[in-house]
DNA sequence: TTCATGGGTTCCTTTTTGGAACCCGCAAAT
DNA sequence: ATTTGCGGGTTCCAAAAAGGAACCCATGAA
């Protein structure tokens, strides 16, 4: 199968990363979520090259998790921010970083330190069911095919 | 900057990614997620070539996500299966394909349901703190630079 | 003796990246 | 009036990664 086949796929994890799974562009939401919004500066920042971070922008402006905004007329200067759907997968990158902080990182510790603004502690993040409150572990996940792709899902 | 650089990046997102950031690796551990073990399966599964699929899943045993298990001596068989460390990616995905599920369905819905054990409950994950048990927007995180970290971060 | 199975590796072609240079509209400086 | 600088790109070419198909090896079954 080819990568942008993807999207195609009857599975959401698959036709999520054919949006955000590609190279660059989770550290691309990364910056996003720290506040960064120009070109420039996502570039100097992220050191990727410069048509690969135009095509990443311009894909995520495409499925509406940046949107272009104009901050300055003449010369004409636009913005990448962050759409309520961007905002979404603000918990897919703090598991990430999670991981890394826990697993990756050498003797200084975490690179940056996330705060729960509301209660002051450290943040460590868990999943939880909304419904319920209760915390979720992999093992408390039951997995049902939806009965409308019994016929491609075995 | 080139890719296989990041996992040197004063940035638990970039390290994380290095591990679980390329193409197919994440649609590895979906499926290891569903219980596939073997490498047969995965790669009837995913359709991504033999030799990625065996680089990543190396890579993956290499960073203790996977561990390589004999099922079989006589022929000798070999089984991939998640570790401790690989199960706490699991919050990753579930949000990635809620994601998906919520923004990049059809008209059927989601391919596949995903319940909560105890409660019965179509999942809704949301990310609480662990603290205080309150559910966590992006907005509600104060990051603050690690002073170890000050001379190369900003 | 041939075939099938699980788990790969090799070889070659096509796609994606990396790196650097160049472009365009505009404003401020010389 | 010409040059310089900034923000936000595009173009070109070389290098790296992925796709596709064939091949390999140990073993047990037909």
């Amino acid at each position: 199968m080819r990568w942008q086949e993807l999207d195609q796929q009857p599975c959401s994890l698959a036709r999520t990363l054919a949006v955000v799974g590609d190279r660059w562009t989770l550290l691309v939401l990364r910056d996003a979520f720290l506040g960064v919004r120009r070109f420039e500066a996502f570039q100097s920042r992220l050191g990727v090259t410069r048509h690969v971070l135009s095509d990443r922008l311009a894909k995520l402006v495409a499925h509406s998790v940046l949107e272009k905004r104009v901050y300055q007329e003449r010369p004409r200067r636009e913005e990448y921010r962050l759409t309520e759907r961007g905002r979404e997968l603000h918990p897919v990158i703090l598991h990430l970083v999670q991981w890394g902080d826990r697993h990756l990182a050498d003797e200084r510790g975490a690179p940056l330190f996330h705060k729960h603004h509301q209660c002051g502690h450290r943040l460590q993040a868990q999943l939880t069911c909304a419904h319920c409150g209760e915390n979720v572990q992999a093992r408390d996940v039951d997995v049902e095919v939806n009965p409308a792709f019994a016929d491609v899902l075995s």
